[in-house]
DNA sequence: CTGAAAGCGCTAACAG
DNA sequence: CTGTTAGCGCTTTCAG
């Protein structure tokens, strides 16, 4: 392959629109002082022979990359894509995400990190080194992962930090999961249920704890008791399995189940299959997340609706802003979650 | 921001060693002519320092940018997301192309692209001059577009064209659409049916065609009738909702159905339920995408199954061995899709 | 086999 | 307000 230069370059448009160099730069990235003839001008030449910017370039001459890192955990999502459990947590970032960086003019690059990993730093090195994004997106379970954070802060590269609350370096965003749950808890109280079992996620999710939480205290608001409530899952379908024979096959079986996610939701509804349970009839059930299977299965299932989309889209724009010297929010943005009623949820007794 | 500079270059790195710029610069190339003892003393600082060599300065250099595009349907694919229709395409794409494209040390960046717009060059030379890919990855309805592809050629850019036969400049590679079609009209011709109906995509699809030439192939070889079998669809689950209509209110209406696309399969679904036609005890389904949604359908649905994880995989391969000076194949890569069976399809008349 | 020199396209710093 | 001068980190010449 020939040695690849650029077809058309900054000096081009300098040539043609007869300025120099450094006019053109200042053109290109908006800076003030420069005669409005002179935009004009440059941005004509510009326009005329197409030109467009090399980030390489951009970013050896010292400014940015104009990339955004979106970090994910490396074996939760491979794991999801493999089996296609129709988890849409990837494509509604790059809907929020990348959309957004295009507005922007900048671009979203996915990269997956082992959370486990000893070598999760070498990792993240790696890519900050490679890449030299702007800024990064960090997802849970990363959102408060010390090493990744101090990493971030060392590098002076500004980041957001997505289902996260804690004040600190970074912009956190979070869809306050905890109300979430009381929401869903709370739609399931107003129908008349007592017994409400909740599956919760994997510890290394702070998520998994809030939404627990949130549980929790709709509950004892109503006073209601929790005892022998609670099953522990880990976001997995098997785990989903465990936890939903732990409630159902309980003496005190509850009425009403809420899954901490989508995959043991359908795992839920397995196991009632499994169990001659009728749902809604005999139990009522809620998702935690509204992937489009839960909108197909039998009955559609009243879901938590996570906007991730949107979430993603205002961490690209902190983190855009950011560089631009705006200011860090002290208190985390609240992109609230809401709740889609389907037919999963109805009155106890309903049978 | 301070003027960022890398934190371990090259130089570093050469100043560690006790050798030239150079002799780094080949080390890490895999260059030849390079004493063992020197790779070695090489690659130890290297890794001592946590070196990670900067792609803008590669590129810059004049060589490689590691970063592959992967061009989708704008509009089509940000109707999905937005929708949040179940399709995980870019999820399979991914999964084949952004881990294949890590083995090697490049990244995947997935690039939106309007198909009916005349700014397509415009936004295509945009993100070639921003970003200056090794390589660009053409999905449908993009692999066949004249435009696109000349100027990929122009620019000397070695890409692929998934889901294309015809030869030419890149590689083509295939799920061979005709076989598959053929591979379910058979299944239902086998299980006795002999209407089979089948819903077409767009035009704008290559595949599409091919698609409905496999079904009448197929059907033809069997001696069975193809007249008033065929309705269009566009892959909108609206489409689907008309061709199904147009299909099971004929006189003469199908025992079995094709649909090209999920979507289209799950708006045969609804329509059968309008209808009061039982699947699959009156009606026979096939769903061209074995997408997540399609297993939770009640029935779950007989399907095509789609490799776009191992094409995209196959697509990044052979456009990084390209640039190692490998020569094209003429004839498309066939990256065969099977079958998958489900309980949608039983014999006719099994009601 | 190894090193020194030149330059990729762009921007920051400094002069005018 | 505008132009000039140095690099950024790396790779390609081309000499040793």
């Amino acid at each position: 392959m020939a040695r690849r230069k650029q077809s058309v370059t900054i000096k081009h448009v300098a040539a043609d629109a007869g300025v120099s160099l450094q006019t053109v730069s200042r053109v290109i990235n908006k800076e003030p002082n420069v005669r409005p003839e002179m935009i004009e001008r440059v941005q004509l030449s510009i326009k005329k022979l197409g030109y467009v910017p090399s980030i390489a370039a951009q970013r050896m001459g010292g400014s940015r990359s104009y990339l955004i890192l979106a970090l994910n955990d490396r074996e939760r999502t491979i794991e999801a894509w493999r089996l296609r459990e129709g988890t849409d947590w990837v494509d509604q970032m790059l809907l929020g995400g990348m959309l957004t960086c295009a507005r922007h003019g900048y671009r979203l690059i996915v990269e997956l990190i082992d959370t486990h990993s000893d070598h999760i730093e070498r990792e993240l090195l790696g890519a900050i080194a490679a890449l030299q994004p702007d800024g990064v997106i960090l997802t849970p379970p990363h959102s408060e992962n010390s090493l990744i954070i101090d990493l971030l802060v060392d590098y002076k590269i500004s980041f957001a930090r997505i289902g996260s609350i804690k004040p600190g370096p970074g912009f956190a965003l979070t869809m306050d999961d905890q109300r979430a749950a009381r929401l869903a808890t709370d739609h399931l109280i107003e129908l008349g249920h007592s017994r409400i079992g909740f599956i919760s996620g994997p510890d290394d999710y702070e998520l998994s704890g809030w939404r627990v939480d949130g549980w929790r205290e709709a509950m004892t608001a109503a006073g209601l008791d929790t005892a022998g409530l609670l099953a522990e899952g880990d976001f997995s379908y098997a785990s989903g399995l465990r936890a939903a024979r732990e409630l159902l096959d309980s003496t005190i079986a509850p009425t009403a189940i809420i899954a901490s996610n989508d995959q043991m939701a359908l795992a839920t509804l397995e196991v009632s299959r499994e169990r001659g349970i009728e749902i809604p009839a005999n139990l009522s059930l809620i998702s935690f997340d509204d992937t489009p299977i839960v909108r197909f299965t039998h009955p559609p299932l009243t879901a938590v609706v996570q906007p991730i989309a949107e979430v993603s889209a205002r961490a690209v724009e902190l983190i855009i802003a950011d560089r631009a010297g705006s200011k860090h929010a002290d208190e985390p943005i609240v992109v609230p979650a809401t709740i889609v009623l389907r037919s999963s949820t109805v009155p106890p007794g309903n049978a």
